[in-house]
DNA sequence: TAGATTGTTAATCGATTAACAATC
DNA sequence: TAGATTGTTAATCGATTAACAATC
């Protein structure tokens, strides 16, 4: 008995519901309606209802959904479990932000080993780990079980460094730079920029200034 | 004679073609496909080819879509142009990172005020800019015309500085923090944060590995 | 010529929207 | 009870997919 797979566009709509769910719970909401959850993911809350009441009874009425039981379904759904480990490249500012945030606390996701290219910076510790050499990421990668990587480089420096990880095995990258990485079928890329849902934020601030302007003539 | 308005679904995909495309020209590239550009915008190809045939003639049968051509076309249709001024909140690894990161370059936007809560940092320079009092937001704002802000602050003080930001008449925000944001109608956040996608990619890992475990059976 | 890729069609599927009864 | 919000329906719209002729 196999675990159905579920339709591509309700899986990620689901992930997203979880992220929200997640940092609700880290701000102590006990409840959350289909609207806040629908706002907070950029979907609309009649599809959040509809995908929610699809999979269970979770919510109640004239109430929302309970943060607590939902953080604690969706997984269950999506199948998602255990601790995955991610290699952080790059050990800059941008590494020392990634590394320190927090970012990854309670999720299903823990930086395992930092790496960077700089002989100047092998050794120093940030939180609890030591960078490391970029030549032992193999070797690391095999020993920690690293399924994914974090690419806090340069953009010059980025597909290299994701070169080095996929050969090492990973399979998910987390691009924080802003270069193109080209990945093999197989790995998957998780691009973090806002700049191309800022060109679509200075879309929309036009069109409303378009409007004002028509409709006040 | 007013602009049309795009359906939001396609004048959103036409912004993350954009980015790409913008990416592309950095890397000097003087042609991209509908699949290549599919890829790294994670939008089917075929779509692709439809949006933009649908608004001319950009394509070469062989060869694929002029990335100098369409970066120019793409903004014209969304009618997005100017500077448009950022306001950076946060001076820490994240900010310093931010701003010296040159992810803005080329765009039409630029990072023209740093803030932060801490008095040490006070006066120090990051690039060009000198790091300012928060209590001058307001002011600088409002003097720069400032439309959108950048929140690289810890989670807890995100929320404040929105509302900061938001007073100030700004009604762009770009949440690198992972708080969920309150924003009153009219202002959109931009979130930044790779959590959600990667709950998604996290998936897909599992529900490849049950194909494998299932077909080999 | 051969290979690659666009432009376009047709069929299916999924998302969006409005509306509202059910019910907490 | 009154207010809020879910669960669900029906109608429309947009996205996805496969396929392939046109053409660079």
């Amino acid at each position: 008995m196999t675990e159905r797979m579920l339709p591509a566009g309700l899986a990620a709509r689901l992930a997203r519901y979880l992220q929200v769910l997640m940092q609700a719970r880290k701000d102590g909401r006990a409840t959350i309606s289909s609207q806040a959850l629908g706002e907070h993911s950029a979907i609309n809350s009649t599809q959040v209802r509809r995908d929610l009441s699809g999979l269970g009874r979770f919510g109640k009425r004239g109430v929302g959904y309970d943060v607590e039981d939902l953080t604690g379904h969706i997984p269950e759904i999506l199948g998602i479990r255990g601790q995955n480990n991610i290699a952080l490249l790059g050990a800059g500012n941008l590494g020392t932000a990634i590394a320190g945030s927090g970012i990854f606390d309670g999720t299903w996701f823990q930086i395992a080993a930092i790496f960077d290219a700089d002989p100047a910076r092998i050794g120093q510790r940030i939180g609890e780990l030591e960078v490391q050499r970029l030549s032992d990421v193999a070797r690391i990668v095999t020993e920690r079980n690293i399924i994914a990587g974090a690419l806090a480089v340069p953009a010059t420096a980025a597909q290299g460094a994701a070169d080095v990880l996929i050969d090492a095995g990973v399979v998910i990258l987390i691009n924080y730079s802003e270069a193109l990485v080209q990945v093999p079928p197989g790995v998957m890329v998780q691009p973090v920029s806002p700049a191309g849902g800022l060109f679509y934020n200075l879309y929309l601030l036009g069109s409303a200034f378009s409007l004002r302007s028509s409709n006040s003539q």
